[in-house]
DNA sequence: TGTACATCAGTGAACGCGCGTTCACTGATGTAC
DNA sequence: TGTACATCAGTGAACGCGCGTTCACTGATGTAC
């Protein structure tokens, strides 16, 4: 028998599926209902307040939930091997295999980036600012770019971080689309990234 | 005495204007009324279908507005002169600039570039990548990368406008912040441009 | 120039519907003894 | 272990409201003669 905890967490469950359901199915989040929400998780609207004041406090849950898959990505991301160009591609095909896999956290993400109320944007880009964080941090570590500074380090991070995050609506897009333009694709992330990393090869940070 | 056509043309005019409004004011698009619009316009929610058949054609139609805005800019940035620095230096400033100058079409622009129906995603990735080809073109004809071919051209052009691109929804959340913040956020695109511009330099297209 | 008619942008009433939120409730789970 | 009571997640009715869309209309502008 589930705990009267257990069950309560199980419904909060629900209302964030159906909320990121309705996301992957076309629907803005900003517009997405509360009703919407509730009726699609299987439960009456008023059981929303048991769990959420209102829709926008949902999207702060999802927003600290995706900040959670990103620290998964990022662990997928560190266990690769190989020189630059392996691993630059590499880390794409993880991405992409990632964004694929959870394809309503992400539509979500890059719908609410820019799209989302105040609260909701800025949350989504202290997670991504985190993830570039810890990017940088990984750079460094490794010795890759000894002539760059730790704030030239934080700023190649973003970059790269925004290339890629920039292409997430481009993968969801083209989820269903041949396989031939999605490698299409994917080389195009890689070279914007190759070039990316061969300017901060050469680039020399003021001592 | 306005000609019956004229005022109908003011009319679609408060209609669109009304809509950037309520988008620069924090609403979402997509979750913006047609009763809203109408109200705002100072129009009965019945003259809306005078001009547009939905809130959909009324976005394709500012998506079309922001395309002529995009050559305009387009047109600012080609009066620049001096060396690739300078040249990078003062893009940004134009750009910051006409972003302050056209908040709320640019307000609509991030939003929807990434969270709009997909109709209007399609619509604004074209204005923007009829925008990196322009770029790309000018760069051909300017000689600065002979090593670069073509596609590679186009390549580097796309990463550069979504650099740019990428800071617009903060460049209008900082508009009221302190100066000193914004200059440190001009000068950190512009260390990423410049880094962009570094690899193009090193990158060698195959034969 | 004047008249008679056509056009059509904007009006205003009406519709059924889904919305967020309130309230008093029910009944299973949890707790104290 | 059994009983009496407390808690509280989920219910269901009700509210007033703004929504998109329809319809027949009005009256100023435009056109034909």
């Amino acid at each position: 028998m589930l705990s009267r905890e257990d069950k309560k967490r199980q419904t909060r469950r629900s209302l964030m599926d159906a909320a990121l359901m309705l996301v992957g199915k076309g629907g803005n989040f900003s517009s997405i209902s509360l009703r919407e929400v509730a009726k699609n998780a299987g439960v009456v609207p008023t059981s929303f307040y048991r769990h959420f004041t209102d829709m926008e406090e949902l999207g702060l849950s999802l927003v600290d939930e995706l900040g959670m898959l990103l620290r998964k990505l990022m662990r997928s991301t560190r266990q690769n091997n190989g020189g630059v160009d392996g691993l630059i591609r590499s880390s794409i095909d993880v991405y992409v295999d990632f964004v694929i896999q959870h394809p309503n956290h992400f539509y979500f993400l890059s719908q609410s980036r820019t799209g989302g109320t105040h609260p909701l944007r800025n949350a989504i880009r202290n997670e991504l600012k985190f993830f570039a964080n810890e990017l940088a941090s990984d750079i460094r570590q490794s010795s890759m770019l000894p002539n760059v500074g730790r704030l030239d380090l934080d700023m190649i991070s973003e970059l790269i971080v925004a290339t890629v995050a920039e292409t997430t609506i481009d993968i969801l897009d083209l989820t269903e689309a041949s396989p031939s333009y999605r490698q299409e694709f994917v080389e195009r992330t890689e070279k914007k990234l190759r070039l990316v990393w061969l300017g901060a090869g050469v680039w020399r940070s003021p001592e």
